[in-house]
DNA sequence: CTTAAAAACTAATATGCGTTAGTTTTGTAA
DNA sequence: TTACAAAACTAACGCATATTAGTTTTTAAG
């Protein structure tokens, strides 16, 4: 049968992850069977054990891809010298762009990541409760400096994370609104509400 | 074996809904086998068919409950006579104290609604996009009058909904903040923005 | 052209799934 | 105690899964 095919500067193992990122997130990791990631590729099954180690390892790759995408970038925040808000709004932005661009592997990573297997499964989840706990940090210092309101700083970082999240619904809709003035809205009501 | 506990109020049918709730909740619907269920209900597997018709039934129930909760609710709100914010305040609250409330099913209704057959596929999908719609109309009605900013309608329906749904990952955290406490920071966020 | 490695294939294994059929046990009311 | 129905059981079917082993084809270099 046909070779795998894969862009000019990707690897096929890389075309095999992407390939396995779209059809995990819209069939979910169980679901998504090693069959039909192949008949995409246009392969037989087995054929990718020369290219893979298993299932398992393709939901690993992507997870702790998005995850370490999402860290790296929230190191940089934190050595940055702008105010909370400043910081708060690039997170923001951050997250909305990220999900616009990478949406499959940020999907996955949201949706399946509690399918991994142990070790990954509890490091993955550690990496989110942390991740969480230096956004918090993050808008208690805002709160410290009363650049921001005095409300839960969890429930802050739970009301962010879970509305850029929700780009995950943003289809049908591309037409009505380009991805700047999506992202420009999106930031102006976390940051400043909707009341006039 | 023993026989299938039953609440004093439930049917042991309702009995299996629930724990189906929960399992599909953790395991996600595909991996959710009716084996397990059963051996969390102290039964065989076999026995649950003397209750239910098939295993996709069960996920319709499920969803399609939620749905009618989400729904009822905002039939209430439409006729209502208060001015828009107070509608807003009104369907955010429902959302968090439904979801706090029955959280396995909305949590099930959320994600593993992908995984209903048709026509319960479409029909669902038609649902969300009715609700959403309907949202946005309220929204527009707001910015009409004066009462919300003029942003992307479908963008604040969005970002609203979504944040409730966020509540799923509340927990571990439930002793820091009573749920009304949660409540009223989460609306506060959602109308009038973190920046003080 | 030869050769060796890369990459595909076919066949098969072991496992788990939802569900059905048929049977036995349990509970209840006459 | 008898009789009937409800609710459990065991056994099994057909199917799909991830993965392995072994083999053949394709590719590319000498």
């Amino acid at each position: 049968m046909a070779k795998i095919k894969s862009g000019k500067n990707t690897t096929k193992k890389e075309a095999i992850i992407e390939q396995a990122a779209f059809l995990i997130k819209t069939k979910g990791y169980p679901a998504a069977s090693m069959r039909e990631l192949a008949i995409a590729l246009g392969v037989e099954a087995p054929s990718l054990y020369n290219y893979i180690g298993s299932k398992s390892e393709l939901l690993q790759t992507i997870c702790f891809y998005v995850a370490n995408e999402f860290s790296v970038n929230l190191d940089r925040v934190e050595n940055s010298l702008e105010g909370t808000i400043a910081n708060v709004e690039s997170i923001i932005r951050f997250h909305i762009q990220t999900m616009l661009s990478r949406f499959n592997e940020v999907y996955v990573a949201n949706h399946e990541w509690k399918h991994l297997k142990e070790p990954y499964f509890s490091e993955f989840l550690h990496f989110r409760r942390d991740y969480e706990k230096r956004l918090a940090i993050l808008i208690e210092a805002g709160i410290e400096k009363k650049e921001i309101k005095n409300l839960h700083p969890y429930v802050t970082v739970l009301t962010i994370l879970s509305a850029v999240r929700g780009l995950e619904f943003w289809h049908g809709h591309k037409k009505d609104i380009t991805a700047q003035e999506l992202e420009n809205d999106m930031v102006n009501h976390l940051l400043h509400g909707i009341v006039k």
